[in-house]
DNA sequence: AGCAAAAAGCCAACCTGATTGTTTGTTATC
DNA sequence: GATAACAAACAATCAGGTTGGCTTTTTGCT
């Protein structure tokens, strides 16, 4: 359970919007198919997956709707394109953000705790808690999420191992605290307008942030089953 | 924010399906909404909000539309009914098995928080974390649904309180809690199917049932924040 | 280099199917 | 006779995908 995959972040970078192709015609591919995805986002965090329709897409990125059919033929292209993007594009800047922190921050501060949480916050996760949340029952998307959302979960796991040193001594331990952290931090997520008083979600994460550093620490054990 | 309603749960019992009427049309008509209202329980959660169609919800119940529309005239009359009905069904059988412990199952072994787990599994409970989910695109539903939440959330905090004694000496660690139960374990459901390890699982649920008891024993304190 | 053919980006109109709510009608109960 | 439970047909809307056509860029041939 604990074998640490090697793969990295760029070996995940969505094809065919990474480098800038050489002549016109790719760059302004490019460049229509990163408004479409961004405009993709925007509808699904905004109105969810079932009103994500694609004449809406397409108004919201400027483009019509043939436009865009022809740069992703169906809508599940277009999602599956999403599911990739959103993945890739917060990972990116949350390990960007943890890389930007120092030790003392990261360590002794567990300022990581809320720096995923600010990435819980973005437009990209709102999207992909969407589709995520739709692939429970709808059985195609499920077909094209699940197997990436798996690897995804491998991945993050992986990356922010490698960034968290300090865990390395207790593998087992950063596995738990990992799953505790995103179950934690989600489900509040899902609870934000229900609870509708902010110290109150600002006490749970602080609680989930402390209980992480104690399991840390070695001053809680994680159960033995 | 640590005050105790004293409202019950059978206060919050569905109008409409409570008594067995009198005569034979009453008890025709709540028999008949009784099984509109669990088809569309077994529809959301099978196919998701966006494809609980009218039409497949009185397929599922064994009536036609017509039928259907004359007992909940628009479909947000019906979502509304749902919203009640699967909150009053979940809490309602959660109370029962919890008052089914013993105290010594309830304050040592902590078995409140595998009941709440099996709760979450329901049926009921499938269908409201649509409707929860759907509720935060859609503002038609966000209307109906958002002020019924929030009256549950506060309900069921005082009903659990009421069946957990031991927690009496310390409001402040049971609100707290509380929100940690319900935010990680709800955020593990949410990773049930891309988790697909069962032991990993297992232990996350476990991890939470020990820091909360820890939190109640006040080995863990309540961040101050 | 020049030019025609091919391809790419883009758009508008159309078609089919599905969904919601309304309306009209039928049967059984009060 | 009035009302309630139920059913079926209808109208309006909107979804996704296809087709054909237009403009610009690229390609290949002479």
């Amino acid at each position: 359970m604990s074998e640490l995959p090697t793969m990295t972040l760029t070996q995940l970078e969505p094809e065919g919007l990474d480098s800038e192709g050489q002549n016109w015609q790719q760059r302004k591919s490019i460049q229509t198919r990163l408004a479409i995805l961004e405009a993709a986002i925007d509808c699904l965090q905004e109105h969810g997956f079932a009103r994500t329709t694609t004449q809406l897409i397409a108004q919201m990125a400027g483009i019509s709707r043939g436009a865009m059919l022809h740069h992703y033929a169906t809508k599940q292209d277009l999602i599956a394109s999403v599911i990739e993007y959103t993945f890739y594009r917060r990972m990116e800047n949350f390990m960007a953000a943890i890389g930007d922190l120092s030790e003392g921050e990261r360590v002794d501060r567990n300022a990581g705790i809320e720096i995923y949480w600010q990435s819980l916050l973005t437009r990209e996760f709102g999207a992909y808690l969407e589709l995520m949340m739709a692939a429970r029952t709808d059985a195609e998307l499920r077909e094209t999420f699940l197997p990436k959302a798996r690897h995804y979960e491998q991945l993050e796991r992986a990356e922010v191992f490698r960034a968290f040193p300090e865990w390395q001594g207790d593998p087992g331990a950063y596995e738990l605290a990992m799953d505790f952290c995103i179950a934690g931090m989600q489900g509040l997520l899902l609870h934000r307008d229900i609870w509708n008083e902010r110290e109150r979600r600002v006490r749970l994460r602080g609680f989930i942030s402390t209980t992480i550093l104690m399991l840390r620490s070695g001053e809680i054990k994680a159960p033995v089953g």
